[in-house]
DNA sequence: TGCAGAATGTGATGTACATCACCTAAGTCC
DNA sequence: GGACTTAGGTGATGTACATCACATTCTGCA
């Protein structure tokens, strides 16, 4: 996958972008690769940018007393990761950023973003776009905890991505659906 | 609380606009008043709009299989609410909004965000600063979810809203921490 | 290739909550 | 002002989950 295309194809389904102007944005974008368990932003750190995944699959996280930890998002390509709290905010991070495999990120800095956006009206119109999905689909997830139980969340988990199935260990997927991992490993296991 | 007024010192605290836009921004506004009790949106309705609070309070909220009541959001004046899931999917309400009070409201319709996005840079510069507190606001609320017992979110909720624990019946407050009624009775009536 | 650590399964036990049932007090409508 | 509704409290019981404890793979790597 070429990212600057893959970059160009996600933000062209939502704003118009001359290649002129898409081209400008991209030099904002900086390539790094990561390693499988290489960590992108740690607890405390100083938050700088956000992340456009290319290849292989982050999570994004919170750990509660030093003991707990809980999943906020698995981010896989073409998605967009980082502790967006800190981020706008200028605050040190709660919530943490590593690699579930390796993988490849473009990254932006939130100056650069908040150039880009305030110099091409289209391209605030694309993160507003972005913002709006995520704020959905996190309202989304919200009323899933308080309706649904683990049961039908895991369900609900499997069949938005099927492939996190065999991709993360299970624990994770537990720190996902906010459970203890016996509880998922007897959930499966118990209907054969 | 003149609504204009109300209205423009919301915007400007995060926009440039000039007078001239604001007062071609807010010409989109329609004033509207309800009575204690009264729907905005019901669930099946079709969604067009979206609503700044002026005055008074309002539910967003769910219901389950009929019966069980989770709120999403209490929108206190300079809040904004909707069904923003129908409201940009064009689908039919899932989540219903309600006065818990006599309440005046701006409201805009989906169309009219539209255009004055694309017409005025720094509309859409709003819209996406929006958003993004709301995104932020409600992925906080998924991590309290996981992370805090019932007790903790209570204390929570009341911390950033004082004023809701005369404001609203209990059994609300239960459906926005999404327990029992009969849970939360114990809750604080137990610490004396 | 063998060993340490990670991932997973499973039993026993405790607990926070839901649910049901019933009670009282305070609006609200004719 | 009586009747009906809504809010709220409280006991008894059931259940989904956490927690602890231990056994069993699997996996990476020196």
């Amino acid at each position: 996958m070429d990212p600057k295309e893959t970059l160009k194809a996600h933000i062209l389904k939502t704003a118009n972008l001359t290649d002129k102007e898409f081209d400008y944005l991209f030099s904002h974008f900086k390539l790094q690769s990561f390693k499988k368990g290489q960590a992108i932003i740690s607890e405390g750190d100083k938050v700088d940018h956000e992340y456009f995944v290319i290849s292989g699959c982050l999570k994004a996280f919170f750990i509660n007393d030093e003991i707990k930890m809980y999943i906020l998002q698995f981010a896989m390509p073409t998605w967009w990761t980082s502790d967006y709290g800190a981020l706008y905010n200028h605050t040190r991070a709660t919530i943490s950023v590593d690699c579930l495999s390796d993988a490849e990120v473009l990254c932006l800095s939130n100056d650069d973003r908040e150039k880009i956006c305030s110099e091409i009206h289209q391209a605030e119109h694309f993160f507003r776009w972005r913002t709006n999905r995520g704020y959905l689909a996190s309202q989304k997830r919200l009323l899933s905890f308080m309706n649904n139980d683990t049961k039908a969340r895991y369900e609900e988990l499997l069949a938005m991505y099927p492939q996190l199935y065999n991709l993360v260990p299970k624990h994770l997927i537990a720190a996902y659906l906010g459970v203890s991992r016996e509880t998922l490993s007897r959930l499966y296991n118990a209907q054969k």
